[in-house]
DNA sequence: TGCGCGATGATACACTTGTATCATTAGCTA
DNA sequence: TAGCTAATGATACAAGTGTATCATCGCGCA
């Protein structure tokens, strides 16, 4: 960029006082960025961070840029270098505002200002407290035994209604890139019988189901055990019948003082176990996965810039 | 300080694991510390913030001591070097892993056990600092704004396709227990356009998309604003594409180390959302859901026991 | 097709960083 | 007072920092 295009820009925009008018002015040029700007402006603003913290060259390392971007970057924007540009992150850190507060203050504080915060506040005590939960008191042992038991499995059958069942989709979504036997029930127009008549002692059945539990979901479980299928249930409590059922229970809470529950924590679980899947699964899954996503690409279902 | 000195107040004072640790470490021994390296325990102390953020000769000239005293102290609590030390400062400031001092012990020793439980641990990580990063970093009176956008328009659809159709699913599930104007969009056997063409400024669409940014949904939006509608719009972050032509845009992060994306954070902050809409919804929603709830317990679909 | 120009990548440089080393000092004990 | 030890200060060094420079790439335009 010319020194007069540059010394124009400075004029037109004033130079960025503060964390916050940095990023507004990322935001505002984003489109008139090139390229390699764009990587680096997006990082910034997703991690504002880091930084005050991190080295240059490692924030390029981390957005998979080159460290001098960041420095054209700072130019871009009217400051002499990127020391310039990174002062006025380290003001926000070093105002207090920034730095992310102690939680309990902080939802302390939400919950005196009333109204949406409280609410927004209370939620966010319930899905920490509910995923902090589920992680810290999950059995790996348990969580493996149900990998290998899919994998091993002619079929699985992802079984999840109402509000469960954006569950079970989200699961069998990501588990089917990696097996292809994998099998979300019950399909479009059927009902969860239609499919678990087939099964036998080779497949399994992932079911779930949370308060109020659903008859359907646990008739579906009681029929599959009958024709001798494994079963995995995943619940809110492991005292729920489908957890006492099932040949391995999984539990993650989903209180909220809402008038439903939440699956956050649910799926961050469901998260975990595919990740898990997908590891055990050796070779042929990942090969899998690496098709998946390289058909995706080439389907050009998505969007490059 | 002799090696074994060293070695004993290791095991006698285990290595402080954060901001807090630290500094608790240094009140207790204060008294016992060498006097330069009080001057320097103390700088620390006063300006915990700094210490992330300068460099070592910076506070050294602050303080006005040493350079080397900044290292002597950190070995003096068992830190390897300064670096080390400073690290817990910088992870207080970064929030996550350092406000729960437990779970950084916890997920370390996920490490060290390796295998799964060290899957099982870096899962952990992402979701709980995704999840916490939406909740602080989120801003209530654009929630609030989305809310009302959202309970005021004629018709609301609700947009997501591939890996966000269970996160669109999910929101639209609740949603519509409170209201009735709320659509999930495309419905099966359509295209997101055929329900956008007949959309107008009353209208309102919720779309979400996370990286790879999907062509179809940034085209619907597009679209939509064409017609005059409202968007809000969701994704993992606040540079994307979606983000900026929406009139609202909600960032929730989703990142992990795995092959696909979190939606667990996203799901916590959706299911905020429906908490705002229906407490801003009045009576009117709150009756609803109430209904709603209780057609459902008549179809006699849950179990009791 | 060739030209011009902004964007990008690679490399080198001057400087700062945290650290190691060793001389000096201060405080204690015999 | 002499001798030891812990504390302190000064200096040197390798590694890492932000930056400047220049070759190369890619793309629109004549």
């Amino acid at each position: 960029m010319s020194q007069s295009t540059r010394n124009f820009k400075i004029i037109e925009n004033a130079l960025p006082k503060s964390q916050e008018d940095v990023i507004a002015r990322l935001l505002a040029d984003f489109d008139e960025l090139p390229g390699q700007l764009q990587l680096c402006a997006r990082y910034l603003i997703d991690h504002p961070h880091e930084v005050g913290l991190q080295s240059m060259r490692t924030l390029a390392t981390n957005a998979e840029v080159q460290p001098n971007s960041f420095v054209r970057l700072a130019r871009h924007l009217g400051f002499e270098g990127y020391d310039a540009m990174r002062e006025r992150f380290r003001d926000f850190v070093r105002g207090g505002t920034g730095s992310t507060p102690d939680r309990v203050r902080w939802l302390q504080q939400m919950d005196r200002e009333g109204g949406s915060a409280a609410i927004f506040g209370s939620m966010a005590e319930a899905c920490l407290e509910n995923t902090e939960k589920m992680f810290a008191r999950q059995s790996i042992p348990d969580l493996e035994k149900a990998a290998d038991l899919m994998i091993n499995a002619r079929r699985v059958y992802v079984l999840g209604l109402g509000l469960a069942y954006p569950l079970a989709y989200n699961f069998w979504y990501v588990a089917r890139m990696g097996f292809d036997h994998f099998i979300l029930t019950p399909r479009h127009g059927s009902l969860p019988g239609d499919d678990i008549i087939r099964m036998d002692e080779r497949d399994c059945l992932l079911a779930m189901t949370f308060q109020p539990y659903r008859r359907d979901t646990l008739a579906a479980v009681q029929r599959a055990r009958k024709m001798g299928a494994k079963v995995i249930g995943i619940t809110d409590s492991s005292a729920a019948s489908l957890c006492r059922e099932a040949d391995i229970g999984l539990v993650a809470p989903t209180h909220t003082p809402q008038f439903f529950h939440s699956n956050s924590a649910v799926t961050a679980l469901l998260e975990s176990l595919c990740a898990l899947l997908v590891v055990r699964g050796g070779d042929a899954a990942s090969q899998a996965v690496d098709a998946f996503h390289q058909a995706r690409w080439e389907e050009n279902i998505y969007d490059e810039s």
